[in-house]
This record gives structure tokens, sequence and C-alpha cells, in this order.
RNA sequence: CGGGGAGUAGCGCAGUUGGUUAGCGCGCAGCGUUCGGGACGCUGAGGUCGGAGGUUCGAGUCCUCUCUCCCCGACCA
């Protein structure tokens, strides 16, 4: 590819507001482009790249033995109604009508569709296992993008399914994926990490994610250097620990005026805050949710929406805090009456408890479960921290920030039931196909290599992903010479199975050298009338700080051993 | 949806208490000089000031409505 000849402009600004480093590069080395907000134009450069994570992606997923097939985007609503997974989705739906005012759904995801499809293509034990996968566009109107290409609404999935016979089968499946998921990421010079996660929307049992430590990632990722766990920071737990033992004694009023944080009690009565006992409201599905945790700990809502089993779940506002008749800031769940009360576990270890007198700028000292309150469902409903102790060993928890790009799930059997794909196994009985679903979002990964892979000057692409491997640079174009030199060399790289970047423009070396750093093309062969002199090149890897001089002879068999082995610094 | 901010040339921005023909940098086109880390000179093209309504002799600037975009929270690949 000549430069000349290419679309898209490198900008020396990007946007002001754009604040992720892969939203700022991706723009400014004119790899993407905004259309509305989290939609995106790949141009030419950013296309090959996303195009070889495609293809990494595919060969992984053929080499586990699936086969690829495309469904469609859009999607009859009755396929969301019958799986029941309408109302989880709820306003993430992208839904159009059609001219006879038929509803659509712009799929977000395809169990529906390919269970339906797999329906009436399985019905015996003979046509399991299956794998199914696709690429292809998903829509999700989510309700805020964000960091470019980081978090879109209509967004580039690998998505894959498995279909199986029993819950073995299922784990081989799992396991398969596993590892496929594990080469792509290695092979795209990407080192994610694999944690337990929340199903969330999707539902099912086990599931995890992947991830790639970033800054700037949504999610935080807790694990334990000691033993490996590690997991989604909705889905961690920790052990908690109390560190005073202590016996019962009579409750107390106390005088606690204006206080009504954990933080103030805490101090104005000189204890800590774990000897302290939180109220939170939450309105789950409507219905107001009473949560009683120790004062040192936060709910992790998105245990506490499992454990309810709910659609929607949020903080209760003032007003519905009112309306229930709760006393904020001094609330406990002592004689309350009417309300569900969920506890944390937490509540069980200390005791003698400062809690709320359910009136204001009161407190009641010396409060002990489950001597003077109870509760409608204890579970752990806690968020987990680093330095909280590891649930699987002695170890020190810790926290990371990271970029989910690749998620699994193991779903079981509620949508093959609900929507009716069941086989036949070897004695005549008709069973549910147990399934499985494995997503990687595509341009998110694209995005998270460059959040993990660039400088000030610029994006630094893994080779295997890289828009060319070469960037070939004569550095004055109409220095007849220079110029058949490269083209000679140009040629001869392209002819020898190398991706190669021809930068012809007339422009000064400065404008050259910083371009090819900002598109982060991995390699640089620059060719002057300097080089020319000894019939060498220099070439100088985007990583590295030092060129070296590589004479002309032979030099394409060298670049090719560079590009192959994948050494990139 | 809640909170904050922004829409002026392809991109990044300025535009004072309302006052002629709306500016600057980059980029773009032409000519010339340069050429190893974003060179320079000259010439030139490019704008319904997000949209609608209003106030006014006069609106980029004031008022009302509206659309779009960004950032922070609740969601996800």
């Amino acid at each position: 590819m000549r430069f000349s000849r290419l679309l898209g402009k490198t900008l020396k600004e990007a946007p002001a507001d754009a604040d992720c480093a892969s939203h700022r590069l991706l723009v400014r080395a004119g790899m993407i482009q905004q259309v509305a907000t989290g939609v995106y134009s790949y141009l030419p450069l950013g296309w090959r790249s996303l195009k070889k994570i495609e293809d990494i992606i595919r060969s992984e997923m053929d080499n586990a033995g699936s086969q690829e097939l495309m469904m469609p985007s859009l999607q009859p609503i009755e396929l969301w109604e019958k799986s029941g997974r309408m109302a989880s989705f709820d306003k993430t739906l992208f839904i159009v009508t059609d001219r006879k005012e038929h509803k659509l759904a712009l799929g977000p995801t395809h169990e529906e569709v390919i269970t339906d499809l797999v329906r009436r293509s399985v019905q015996s034990y003979r046509d399991l296992p299956q794998l199914l996968y696709q690429i292809q566009n998903k829509f999700r109107d989510e309700p805020r993008s964000r960091g470019g290409l980081l978090r879109v609404r209509e967004f580039i999935m690998k998505d894959l399914y498995s279909f199986d016979v029993d819950e073995a089968g299922l784990d081989v499946s799992y396991e398969k994926m596993i590892q496929a998921y594990k080469n792509v990421y290695a092979r795209c010079g990407l080192p994610a990490v694999m944690v337990e996660a929340d199903s969330g929307a999707i539902g099912g049992k086990a599931s995890h994610e992947f991830m790639l430590i970033a800054e700037s990632g949504e999610d935080q990722i807790i694990y334990c250097a000691k033993c490996g766990y590690a997991a989604n920071s909705e889905k961690a737990t920790s052990v908690k620990t109390s560190e005073t033992e202590v016996k019962p004694l009579a409750i107390e009023e106390v005088s606690t005026p204006k206080m009504t944080t954990i933080e103030e009690v805490a101090n104005f009565l000189s204890i800590k805050a774990e000897q302290t006992l939180k109220s939170v409201f939450y309105v789950a599905d409507g219905e107001i949710i009473f949560v009683v945790i120790r004062g040192d700990l936060d709910v992790n809502e998105i245990k506490l929406k499992n454990l309810l089993k709910c659609n929607d779940l949020h903080m209760a506002t003032e007003a519905e805090t009112k309306e229930a008749g709760l006393v904020a800031g001094y609330a406990s769940a002592i004689s309350l009456k009417g309300h569900r009360i969920v506890g944390d576990d937490s509540i069980k270890l200390g005791g003698n408890f400062v809690a709320g007198a359910n009136k204001p700028d009161a407190h009641l000292k010396n409060v002990n479960y489950p001597r003077d309150f109870k509760v409608d469902t204890i579970a752990d409903i806690a968020v987990a921290r680093a330095g909280d102790q590891c649930p699987k060993c002695d170890g020190k928890l810790e926290s990371q920030q990271g970029i989910e790009v690749g998620h699994i799930f193991k779903l079981g059997t509620f949508l093959s039931d609900r929507l009716g794909a069941y086989y036949l196994d070897k004695d005549g009985e008709s069973k549910p196909i147990i399934m499985g679903c494995y997503g990687i979002g595509v341009g998110r990964l694209l995005a998270a290599a460059v959040e993990q892979s660039h400088d000030d000057k610029g994006i630094i692409w893994p080779l295997p992903i890289a828009p060319f491997e070469v960037c070939l640079c004569p550095l004055k174009v109409d220095d007849p010479p220079v110029m058949q030199a490269a083209e000679k060399l140009y040629a001869e790289l392209t002819s020898g199975g190398i991706e190669v970047l021809l930068d012809d423009r007339p422009e000064s070396p400065g404008v050259k050298f910083n371009d090819a750093d900002l598109i982060g093309i991995p390699l640089r062969i620059v060719i002057s009338a300097r080089t020319l002199k000894t019939s060498s090149v220099e070439l100088k890897w985007r990583r590295e700080k030092q060129a070296e001089i590589l004479p002309l002879e032979g030099l394409v068999d060298a670049v090719r051993k560079l590009v192959k082995s994948g050494d990139n610094g």
C-alpha cells in the first residue's frame, strides 16, 4: 500500500474531550471515525488490524472444532418473548418496526436465534455436541458509550455457542473454549488474564471473563498473588474477619445528634466502623429492600441483585425512603416491620454493634444478631476489597483495573427449555440440550491493545495485529536513486509476503517519522542518500530507541525472519 | 435516567458590554525554496455560527424551545 493513496489522514490534534489513550490515538492515526454516539466507522488502517484479530479468532475457533455460520441481525421479537429475556435486556434492545407494524430486535446477542436454529437442526444425541460461531455486528443501546471503541452501541463480536448432551459435555466444551481464548490473546500479543465473573443479563451458572490490565479499564479485578484466585469485583468474595470476640451486653440508647454517616457515628463514639451496622435501602422491581451490613463493608449490588433475582435494582431515592417510612441515617432492622430484610453474613461476626435507633439523632449500642433483630435472608452481599483475606488461601487480596475482552458462560438448559431445544438420548428419552456461550468483543480488543501498548508518540502495535508489518520510508521521493531503491525494495518485500506501507509522500522526514510512530507500525525501514552510499538501509523497531543499519543485500530475508519471529522487542 | 460540560471551515480553537465584509493555527489547492524527527515564503479555496422561533434598527453574541456530542455515575463484549 502506498501512503499517498491511503484514505484517512493522521491528525496532530485529537478531540479535546477524548480521554482514553486508545480513543485519541485511534482517531489521530486515522483508524476510526465517529458517526454517532457509540457508533464508529473503521477506516482502512483500522479495518486491517481488526481483520487480523478476526482471522486469529477464526483460526482458533476452527481449531477448537467449531463451525462458522452467520445469523441475521434482525430478530423477531417473539423469540425474545419466548426466552423470557426481554425484561433483563430491557431498554438495551434496539427495536425496529417493519411496514406491517411488526417488531424486530436488532440482535444484541444470538442465543435466541441459534437455539431456535439448533432446535430445528438437532434431534438426536448423535447430532451433538456442536460448537457454532459467527463474527458479526451486535446492537446494544447502552445507557452510556465511552472511550472510543471501548464501549459502543454497535460492535463487532465473535459469539460462539456450545450444545452438549450433559454437564460433562459442557465442561469439555467450556475447557476447549478457555484454551482457544488463551490462544487468541496470546497470538494477538496480549496478556489477558482469566477471572471469575458474574453472568449478568445473559444468565446462567459459571462464568469467566478475560481481562486486559489497563488503567482505563471499567472493571476491577480482585486477585490473590499467592494462590492465583482472580475474580471481577462484581463476583469476588473475601474472608470476613472480626478482631473482637464479645459477650453480648444489654441494648443502650445513645444520643448522636446530626450524625448520619458511619464515619461520623464511629468517630463520635470512638469506635471502629466494623463495630457498627449500616442500613442501606434498595428498590428491587418496585419493592423496598432493607439491607443490613457491617459498617466497614459496602454492599455489592450485583450480588444483591442475583440474590433477589430481580431485573431492576437501585438505591432508594429520598422520596422512596420517605414513603417507606424509613429514617435515613438512623435506621436499623430492630423491630422493623413491613419490609423484606437482607443481611450480609458479616453481621454474624462480632457483636455489640452500634445501629440506628429508627428515630432522628439517636443510635443503639450493644446490638446483636440474631438476639435483637432478624433478617429474611442472610448471604454474602459485600464488596470484596484489596487488603481483604483471600477466600481460597491465607493470602491478601489485591486489585487492578481491567478491560473485559472476553466473557464465557455456562448457560445450562434454561434457554433450551424455554425455546424447546430438545434431543432424544440413547434410550429415546427427550432432554433439553445443555448450552454455553462465549463472546469476544473484537473492536474492544483492538482498543484494549492500544490502551495496553502505546507511548507519547502513538500506538505500538503487537506485530500480529498491526495494520502493516513494515513502514518503508524513502526520505526524499524526488531523489531518483532513493525512490528507485525504495520501489525496488517495496516490490521485493511485498512479493516476499511482507505487508508494507510505502511512505511515498513528498513530506519531510519529521512528518514521516512521526506518522509512522503514531500509526504504530512495528518495523520502520528508512532509505536515504546517506544509507545508499553504503548500499544499506536503516531498520528500527517501533518499540526500540536504537536503529540498526542493514545491507540491502539479503534484506528481504532478514526482514522476513524478523516478522516471522514476531519478536517486536 | 441523574449530575457536569460543549456545539463557529475537514480538524483544534478565539470571537469583549449585541454594531460593517466572522477570525487564528493545522489541514487542503497552486508556485517556488527546503529535506534524518511534525521546514519556509507567496497566492488561493473553504462558514446556512447545530436547528427552530423570538427580542432588536441590527444577533455568533440576549431569551425560549429543540437536536446532537463529550465527561462522571447505574449497565456490558
